[in-house]
DNA sequence: CGAACACTTGACGCTCTTCAAACACGGTGG
DNA sequence: CCACCGTGTTTGAAGAGCGTCAAGTGTTCG
């Protein structure tokens, strides 16, 4: 609990992960394809079993927010209302288990199935705040250097391979297509970090990147 | 909905109200006092009759972030876990109702309770989305421009009064209290708002501040 | 009436964005 | 096999916007 900011919170709890595996249906997603839109309702659950999905918003002034993304056993797009207010992209392909929520309520006590939405959309919650605290006062450099080392922490991996390119990190970083490959260079002249192409890369000091990520 | 970013959502339903105002106890709190601590339990529900509120938090390099302001009706500080990782304090006299989380469980269906503190806890996290958006890509004019206007969209009043200061206001929207400051002035200086003293502001074009809000 | 505090205003510098161009990679077709 | 193109990434130079530091102006409260 170090550097609470950048520990990724993984969106699932033994029930519900339990339940999707019980019964949700196994579903494959061509890298790219669109696992759900924006303004569908959110009557389906989604788990990714295995790949990366980002959830993204189209604003009204055409500009594009990253919700966030999500990995092995995440549930995708716990969401507030009746219709998804994101849209859910296969980063990689994707292995995807779907499930009815009505379904799920029935296959589990209602209330344990419940309790564990809850929690799920509180790990959200979480995640959010968390998202909101690593952009707030941080510099450019700080922002790249706490994405890589939330990647980091994922697989212990040598060298490990980033999903999302780099216009999918500017946005996720509030910063530009540019600024964040400065600061990767960066990060590499430093010794820090090391990249072979602009997708794979690995931690060289760990201590001095957890530094930079103040 | 033409301006989602814009407008605050309420964090309440009403069978949450229902309960709070069967079970809740009445406390006062004087301005400037805390309601409760950060790393205090999270058995207690707060929700605000009077008043506003202000969830904050520290942070290791003692920097402060704000969570959110509350205000009539909202219920404070749904969190995640057992304990609070924000904490809690009136910027005005205020008026709250504390319950106990299995009291109100108890009071109510248990399922039905439940629900209501997933629909909270839901919309806390579609408050912290909007608060994410109204960040990202913004420049400080337009910052200011949506905050001030969030809330004209509360009170239909001519005259309005802020119950936070330019520091509150400038950490919820990450800028330097000078900037907010400025910006404040750039904003009367085009007849935008009217300001009278540094707290009580009408609005003059509405249409206008929409537009600067971006 | 004066002191403490909150807010405003000004000048300057740094960081990030913008605009532009070069580069790298992967696939296609000659 | 290599020239060609498209897409994604890197790098450079210039400028805007916000932060920092510092001084000034209220405003509240003893």
């Amino acid at each position: 609990m170090t550097f609470a900011n950048m520990v990724r919170i993984p969106i699932t709890t033994p029930v519900m992960a339990g339940v999707m595996e019980q019964i949700g249906i196994r579903m494959d997603f061509a890298k790219g394809s669109e696992i759900f839109g924006q303004d569908e309702d959110t009557d389906l659950l989604h788990s990714v079993v295995k790949g990366a999905v980002r959830t993204t918003r189209l604003l009204r002034d055409g500009r594009r927010q990253i919700g966030d993304f999500y990995f092995d056993g995440d549930l995708v797009g716990v969401e507030t209302g009746a219709v998804h207010r994101f849209s859910a992209e296969a980063l990689a392909d994707c292995s995807i288990r779907v499930a009815r929520r009505s379904a799920c309520r029935m296959a589990y006590r209602a209330g344990a199935f419940d309790g564990a939405l809850l929690e799920a959309t509180q790990r959200e919650l979480e995640r959010t705040q968390n998202h909101l605290l690593a952009l707030e006062h941080k510099s450019a450099c700080e922002r790249v250097a706490s994405f890589l080392l939330a990647f980091a922490h994922r697989k212990r991996a040598d060298f490990l391979s980033l999903p999302m390119g780099r216009q999918d990190i500017a946005d996720y970083l509030d910063l530009t297509i540019e600024t964040v490959s400065r600061m990767v260079s960066h990060l590499q002249s430093l010794q820090v970090v090391e990249f072979k192409g602009s997708r794979e890369f690995r931690v060289i000091r760990r201590d001095l990147l957890e530094q930079l990520a103040a």
